[in-house]
This record gives structure tokens, sequence and C-alpha cells, in this order.
RNA sequence: GCGCCCGUAGCUCAGCUGGAUAGAGUGCUGCCCUCCGAAGGCAGAGGUCACAGGUUCGAAUCCUGUCGGGCGCGCCA
């Protein structure tokens, strides 16, 4: 199913190829003026400055060409050259209930036959989620949820951060506190206790104190380097204590990613690709690719063309240890020999680009990436409404659980205060106030664009009236209350029709939805998709204000608005769920 | 020092592959619940798109410079 604008450039081409011009130049957008037209083409001016003629006279012709479609009500050149076009009802009509009956919609197919691997989440083993993994889950999420509609292939994983020097600081911490003697005893070598010697809650307070250690005192660092030095190297003890912490870990980032909605294909890591790296290690040195430096084995990557130089990227560190740069390489190599993606998109800190950037160029000199497209889609920094870092009153950095915890609060004293869901179970209560809650939240982060640099407010996130995800649920939620209802009093549902302003209005909207789902694909940004979701609920409430429907005593109008309500329905619901937000059946 | 990103309404942000009168939310001022959910709808005020040049028929958008802010620059992730 092609997308009405797809249709109109199609024409549009036609008809500027027909005038000998590039098709391309039949590019139809929806129209920038909605007073005067519903779509808009600009390319008489482009082919003007092309063909050093009159845009008018050049967009006469096409419009005398144009015109001729049927699709086509009206259209009109402006200005210097813009054609304004108009569909007819009819065809709107059609084409709005064609997307009724298409299960997915209409949605794009850009995907098809494609895999793409998406890697996003950020976590760390033994770190908890803090407000700052806000973003790179729920963008990734979101963009997960993307693809898929857009008929991709998609693996996500989650790629813990589990084999670099926070590990070996870790262990050093335990060695220290002399807790877990048996995992330093140099002379045994198992078996270990299948029970964790240290629980989810310790590992919480460990982290932050091993941390500290290393930044205060330089002996206490080189321990954890020779430490994590000696769990890649395959020292036993080592490796028993870092599954547990491991397991410990995941078991509770599984819970916290589950109860925001967000599941991944794959829970790897970087320590799964270890075995990779002795070999691939050889694989680089043979080809004449890795080099000695400083007692570091490295990978240069600077390119001729570059306005600073880039830094190689680093192997093995002069103590031999790996760096994350080396796993993510060796984490490409696996990827292609499993699953031999188009693409990989990276979700992660705009900070890390240029990490990123010596990875990718490194996988593409070794040749290690086969057809796969290496792609960083990063996002801006998190901070307060001072311009710093988000900290709680207590100086630490706000947990992710405690954020939608208070949404959650929030959500609930407003359904208190207003008597809304008075007489529900207290259980709908609260699953009611905890989808609010995280609707408010997500779609507070999606609407910025990736890229951005994000101010954390808290009070932005706690709103529920305008522009926020509330809006939207609640838009969603009248419309099912409205379709319950009719259903109830056995009302005729009939396809959507035009017969009044509102309604076409709406039904544009409608129609753009691929649209939306092409541009958000392209540029990676949800918030594509939060405007969207916005201006179509939007367009409903108008829609709804104007119209009373169950009252309507023309049945046939009433089957038809009726049935208009429900592709808007599906459509909010369709937006939403890309963006990770349910919507309740009663709120 | 070098490089990357950013500077748009009181506030928070869209728009940036050049196009018509620069948008939204919030806040402010009004109006609209005897009718499907007012977490809503309508209207109004509010802008030298940081600044200065340049390219173009046309610049918030592209180029150069200045100022202001954020971030990154070989053995952390």
């Amino acid at each position: 199913m092609m997308s009405l604008t797809a249709e109109l450039s199609a024409a549009a081409g036609r008809a500027f190829a027909a005038e000998g011009f590039a098709a391309e130049l039949g590019q139809v957008q929806v129209s920038d003026r909605p007073d005067l037209a519903q779509f808009q083409c600009n390319g008489a001016l482009a082919a003007a400055k092309a063909a050093k003629a009159a845009p008018r006279g050049i967009a006469e012709r096409i419009a005398a060409r144009l015109g001729e479609d049927p699709l086509i009500a009206k259209i009109e050149i402006a200005g210097p050259g813009f054609l304004n076009i108009d569909v007819t009802d009819a065809a709107l009509g059609l084409r709005a209930n064609a997307m009724a009956l298409d299960p997915r919609l209409g949605a794009p197919e850009t995907g098809i036959g494609k895999t793409a691997i998406l890697d996003f989440g950020g976590t760390n083993v033994a770190k908890p989620m803090h407000v700052g993994h806000l973003r790179a889950s729920i963008i990734g999420d979101s963009l997960q949820r993307l693809f898929r509609a857009n008929a991709w292939n998609v693996l996500s994983d989650v790629h813990l951060g589990d084999w670099g020097l926070p590990m070996g600081q870790l262990i050093a911490e335990i060695g220290r506190r002399g807790t877990a003697p048996i995992y330093f005893d140099a002379v045994y070598t198992g078996p270990y206790p299948e029970q964790s010697p240290i629980t989810m809650d310790e590992l919480e307070e460990l982290y932050p104190a091993a941390s500290a250690a290393s930044k205060s005192d330089p002996a206490l660092l080189d321990e954890a380097r020779r430490a994590t030095m000696e769990l890649q190297a395959g020292r036993p003890g080592y490796r028993a204590l870092w599954r547990h912490f491991f397991d410990v870990s995941e078991v509770g980032l599984k819970r916290e990613f589950a109860s925001l909605g967000i599941v991944f294909d794959l829970w790897k890591g970087e320590a799964d690709v270890d075995p990779l790296i002795p070999p691939m290690i050889e694989l680089l040195k043979a080809e004449g690719l890795a080099e000695t430096s400083d007692g570091a084995l490295i990978l240069q990557v600077a390119e001729p063309g570059d306005k600073k130089e880039l830094p190689p990227l680093i192997l093995l560190k002069s103590d031999g240890a790996v760096l994350y740069g080396t796993t993510d390489l060796a984490t490409i190599i696996d990827r292609v020999r499993s699953s031999n993606p188009d693409l990989i998109l990276y979700v992660v800190d705009q900070r890390q680009h240029a990490h990123f950037e010596q990875v990718f160029r490194a996988a593409r000199k070794a040749h290690l990436n086969g057809k796969a497209l290496l792609e960083h889609a990063g996002f801006g920094t998190v901070n307060g409404p001072d311009g710093k870092p988000f900290k709680t009153r207590a100086g630490g950095v706000m947990k992710l659980y405690d954020l939608i915890a208070l949404a959650t609060d929030e959500a609930a004293s407003r359904l208190a205060e207003q008597g809304l869901a008075a007489d529900y179970p207290a259980d709908e209560r609260a699953a009611i106030a905890k989808a609010v809650g995280l609707a408010a939240v997500k779609f507070a982060d999606l609407a910025n664009f990736r890229s951005s640099d994000y101010v954390f407010d808290l009070a932005r996130f706690m709103r529920f009236e305008g522009k926020t995800g509330p809006y939207l649920q609640y838009a969603a939620v009248r419309i099912q209350s409205i379709l319950r209802r009719a259903e109830s009093e056995g009302m005729a549902v009939a396809s959507p029709a035009i017969h009044s302003p509102q309604e076409r209005r709406l039904i544009l909207a409608l129609l753009q939805l691929a649209d939306a789902m092409t541009l958000a694909e392209t540029r990676r940004a949800p918030n594509v998709l939060c405007d969207y979701a916005f201006t179509l609920a939007q367009e409903f409430s108008r829609f709804y204000t104007e119209h009373h429907i169950l009252s309507e005593s023309d049945a046939t109008l009433r089957a038809a608005r009726l049935g208009l309500c429900s592709l808007t329905l599906s459509v909010l619901v369709k937006v939403l769920d890309l963006l990770g937000i349910e919507v309740p059946a009663r709120m």
C-alpha cells in the first residue's frame, strides 16, 4: 500500500518527466499552508533553476498534466511557482477505507528482506539504571519497534558492559574486604559455590565504593587493572566471581527493563566475544593492520581527509588487557557470522561518537563488517535544569526506578483528585497510574530530538496536560469509550467518509501515518512519531468537539463517524505502541 | 590548542536534504461542560530564529567569521 504523498509524488514525477524534467522534482509533501491546500509540490522552482526558465511557466505545464488525474480535485499555482494540490474527498475516503482494512495500516515496507541489529540500553553489570539510561533504553526500544513495523527483521541486543575495568574494580574491592576468600585462593581452582556471595543490593553498594577507591588511590587502580587482566586471562576464581556478578545483575536488569515494557532479543555482553579476540588479533596482525606502539597493540584509523587526526584504536593495552573497542570489534565479527545483518545501529550517547568512528573504520579496514552498514545513532547528554547532570537532593543520580515511581504516584494522586476511576478495582487503578506515569516519562523523553542535549526537568515529566503521553492516552481512551457504547447499543460501524471539514482534516492526518513512519526511520528519530501522534490526537479532539457521534440521528452518518473513530483508534494505538506507550482500557 | 554539537516566544522544545505568513506545549488574558470523558476545545497577546558577513530569485535552514554554552581528544566504559 502506497502512501498518498507517494502516490501524488509518482503522479507529479510522471508529469515532470513528460515535460522533460527529472521525475524526482515531483516530490509532493503535505502543505506548509493548510489554509491554501492539502499538498504542495515545489519542483517547478527547482526545475526552473536548472532549465533557466520561468518557474510559473513550468508550473503551468505540470499543473495542466497533473490536473487530469482523477485523484486531484484542485491544482493551483501560487507565488513564484508552488503547486497547491487538493485531493478529492472520494479518493481520501477510499484510501482511509483501504487503510482500515489493512492490518499493517499501510505501514512502509522499507526493511523487507533486511536484518538490523540494534544495540542499545547502555547498561553495565553491577550498576543500577539511572535517569541517564532512560534515553538509551527508550529511544532504542522505540526504534526497534519502528524498524519491526517497517518490515525489518530486527535483533535487539542489550550488549551488557561486563568485561572492562569495572569488573576488575569489583573483584579487587571484594578481595580487599575478604568476604569471599575462596575466589581469591590462587591454588584452589574450583568448583565454586553456585550461590552468589553477593546480592544485587550489595553489588549496588560495592561498585561505587570500588570506583571511588580506584579514583582516590593509584595503587588501588593498579590492583583493579591487574584483576581485570587476570579475569580476561582466565583466572578461575575471578571468572567464577564474575559469573555471579553477571547473573545477579541480569536478573535485576531484566526486571527493570520489563517494568519499562522493553524486551531484548539478545542478552549478550562484551565477555561473550572473548574467545573471538585472540584469532581476531592474529588476523589483524597477519594482515599487517595491527602494530605495536608504546607497548600496546594498536590499529591506525586516521584517514587523509580528517580535519583532526583520529587516534588509533587500541586493541590490547600494554598489560595485555582488552578495551571496549576491542570487544566492539569482535562483536561485529560475531554479529556478521550469526545473522549477517544489513545494518548495525548503535543507540549510544553522542559523546562516544569518536569511539564508534574508530571501531567502524577499523572494521571496514579489516573487512569485518560483511554487508552491514555500521551506524551510530547518538543521543544527547542528560542534564538537570541547571545544565549539570541531574541529581537527587541527596546528591546522587536519580535511579530510573525512583523516577518511574514518582511519576506513577503523581498519576495516582491525579486520579484521586479528579475522582476518576474511583469505582474501579484498586489493582486496576494502580495499573492505570503506572501506565499513565510511564507514558508521561517516555513521551517527555522521546519528544525531544534524539541528538539534542536533554534537560531533565522533573516537573515536565510529571505533566499530564498538553503535548504529553497522558493526553494521547486520554484521546485513545475516549474513543474506546465511544466504541464500547456503540457496540453495546448495537450500532453499525461503516467505512469512514467525509461530510465535514473536521472529518477531512482527520482523514488527511490518518493517511500520513506511513510518511511519519518512513521519516522516523530515515532519521532514526522517534520525535517524528511523537509529533505525528499529537497532531492526530488534536485533530480527533477537534472532530470530537464538533460532532456528537452517538446521538447522531442519521444512521449512515453515524456509522461512518464510528468508522472514523475506529480507524483513528487503530492508528493512535499503533503510533503509541511504536513509542512504547500502552493505552489502558479506561482511565 | 584542535575537533564535534548547540544558541529559535517568559520557560521547555520542534522545524535545519533552502521556499509562501517561523510552529507546538507550557505560562498569561478571555470564552466553551442541561449532550459521547474538560487529562479537552476555541480565541488573543508573546519572536531582530545569538551576532556580523556571504551564496541565492528566495536563508532559521547552506558557507565564513565573532561571541556564548556543552562535549570529546591513546592504554576508563
